[in-house]
DNA sequence: CAGTGGATGCTCT
DNA sequence: GAGCATCCACTGT
């Protein structure tokens, strides 16, 4: 399979399950994602309203989004679709394969599920800060690598919105113990 | 396991 | 000044 991350959010999310994203060789296979579109209330760049903060969401496919969650966290999205139209897929959780030995010494655990499962344990394991907003995410020092084999993907609504919180927005590989949170059942 | 609250800093009104 | 695309520690079953 080939990612064509020029397409809108809706379209690339459930084909990043399966991925492997690596920073500086330190990643793993993304497992846990959510798609936000210009159209979205709960998106930073509703209504492709520009602002300092979003301004790399209009850099088109291929681009990082690094944003501070809650005063504390660093959360990274892959930018989709054309330049100037604000589309965004947040990387929600990885199963680390690469490099865990770093990811450990980061986060100070070493149990595999807590390393990256949740955007902003993934940003720390990897080592991603706003310093990487706006960078290419299929270059170096980045890594994307498509999936290789079919994989069975589970929708179901965002996670910790006030806006829009009812679209199943959120994907995950079906079955994995690395997603932040348990998907509905149905 | 479920629920609660604190940490903490930036963005936008 | 309010509100977060979060995480962790702590409580009570």
């Amino acid at each position: 399979m080939r990612l064509n991350l020029r397409r809108s959010a809706h379209e690339v999310a459930p084909d990043l399950i399966g991925a492997e994203l690596t920073f500086d060789g330190v990643g793993g296979v993304i497992v846990e994602v959510e798609a936000y579109d210009h159209e979205d209330p709960a998106s930073h760049a509703f209504q492709n309203r520009r602002s300092a903060r979003n301004a790399s969401m209009f850099l088109g496919g291929g681009h990082a989004y690094v944003y501070r969650s809650h005063g504390i966290h660093w959360c990274l999205n892959i930018v989709c679709g054309d330049p100037g139209v604000a589309n965004g897929v947040l990387i929600r959780a990885l199963e680390p394969t690469h490099n865990l030995e770093a990811m450990i010494a980061r986060r100070g655990l070493s149990d595999p599920r807590l390393l990256c499962s949740g955007p902003g344990r993934l940003c720390q394991a990897l080592g991603i800060t706003k310093d990487q907003d706006g960078w290419r995410i299929d270059r170096a020092p980045f890594r994307l690598r498509a999936r290789k084999a079919p994989v069975e993907i589970v929708t179901g609504p965002r996670i910790g919105l006030s806006k829009a919180a009812d679209v199943p927005w959120r994907y995950g590989l079906a079955g994995s113990r690395f997603v932040s949170r348990p998907f509905p059942s149905r």
